[in-house]
DNA sequence: CTCCAAAATGCCTCTCAATGGCACTTTACC
DNA sequence: GGTAAAGTGCCATTGAGAGGCATTTTGGAG
């Protein structure tokens, strides 16, 4: 992929979009994210507000920027590939292809993001808005590969793709923070890769008999119970 | 259930919540979400913006109220009944129970929220973040019915229901709109039953194959392909 | 190199949702 | 009837978001 190299126009941009995200980062984890203003960030980038929306919808998508990177890297994946055998397991496989193959500097900014939605309800609603936006791009991408017809199934694994990434991250984030680097990334497989296990036997499980004493009478099926 | 009777103060305040309600509805509807600012939202009702505040967490919160309603209805019905055999076939019997129990009042204004809400990306998103914050609140029924453990499936099937649901008030939406009244709320019924119908099939979908010249070749399973 | 047009930026104004303090009004209860 | 608590309205403020337009920067042709 050798286009034309980028203009001086197009480098000033892509470092102006980079230094407003990564000043967005630092100031919302050190003060919060509802605690600096935009005139606060623009300053602190040396961009004025009206800049700063020529780059960014709305505040909130310069603190999720590094989750949009990562499904717009899924779509793109999911659109360029064959497609034959189970559906779900190349959406499985395309996802944690994509997280292993996003770069270490992303990671950074993708648990600096993670940790901004974890504590900060206007983030945590706006990445659950966009996480079901991206479940519509992922039904279409699905509906034009498989043939174009619309099928209850297709949107069906579009939402189950995205209700095990939700589950996967939200392990995550609450587990060991000491792994570093590739070693975060694998967990975050592993923990995609229990949450998609998982689902067969979701769809399986039965209550607790009345009259047992534990959890012997639970089913059996893929035990994914928590350890 | 008979409490002491409601206070005037009670009173007044339901019959003020109401009318914030079905004025926003009548305004949002025929001029649109966005072009209605709370100060006429207001000015109509004869209610400040203060006040509203104090009904209402936000503008968006009174548009989506009717659907507020339903999720609240079916928590307490989860959190009311006997857990025994197949969990998801419990969550969506309560689902289409809790549809059911909804008045002729409600779905009138259940329809104008869902045709407000196909037509506002801001009550779209408002929606779809509600949505998963019921998914939480499901995860922690089930986690309190079935025995208290963190139980990934648990939270699998929390995630699954609401698929089924936003995959059925989709097509709900899209359907016909002549039917009224109850055959209104028997094809939600009816959307819902095919989604979670969908479910086990959605797993088992394969990619037709490649030199197949039509579908002849996808999966069999129950069929929910699109008629 | 110059010039001009296109693209990018900043300044400014405005709107409106949302917040919150406090004075005033209404209701409940003794 | 009097008083306290609850409810309401008025007012001011903030900050995200929108958009017009002047100014600056960059690209490309001659």
């Amino acid at each position: 992929m050798t286009g034309p190299a980028p203009s001086l126009r197009d480098r000033k941009k892509q470092r102006t979009r980079v230094l407003l995200h990564e000043t967005a980062l630092r100031l919302f984890l050190q003060r919060g994210f509802d605690a600096v203003t935009l005139d606060e960030l623009g300053e602190a980038a040396e961009v004025s507000r009206r800049t700063f929306f020529r780059y960014f919808a709305a505040k909130d998508a310069v603190a999720l920027a590094a989750e949009t990177e990562l499904w717009d890297a899924y779509l793109h994946r999911l659109a360029d590939r064959e497609w034959r055998g189970s559906v779900l397991a190349a959406l499985r496989d395309s996802l944690t292809d994509t997280v292993r193959a996003m770069g270490d500097e992303w990671l950074r900014r993708f648990l600096a993001t993670r940790g901004l939605i974890a504590r900060t309800p206007a983030l945590r609603a706006a990445s659950d808005a966009a996480g079901i936006r991206t479940q519509d791009r992922i039904a279409d991408v699905l509906d034009t590969a498989l043939g174009g017809e619309r099928d209850l199934r297709v949107r069906l694994l579009a939402e189950l793709t995205l209700a095990a990434w939700r589950c996967a991250a939200r392990e995550w984030v609450r587990g060991d923070k000491r792994p570093a680097g590739r070693a975060k990334v694998d967990g975050l497989v592993r923990h995609l890769d229990d949450a998609f296990d998982a689902l067969p036997a979701a769809l399986g499980l039965t209550a607790p008999a009345r009259d047992a004493a534990g959890p012997a009478a639970a089913s059996a099926g893929a035990a994914s119970r928590r350890r």
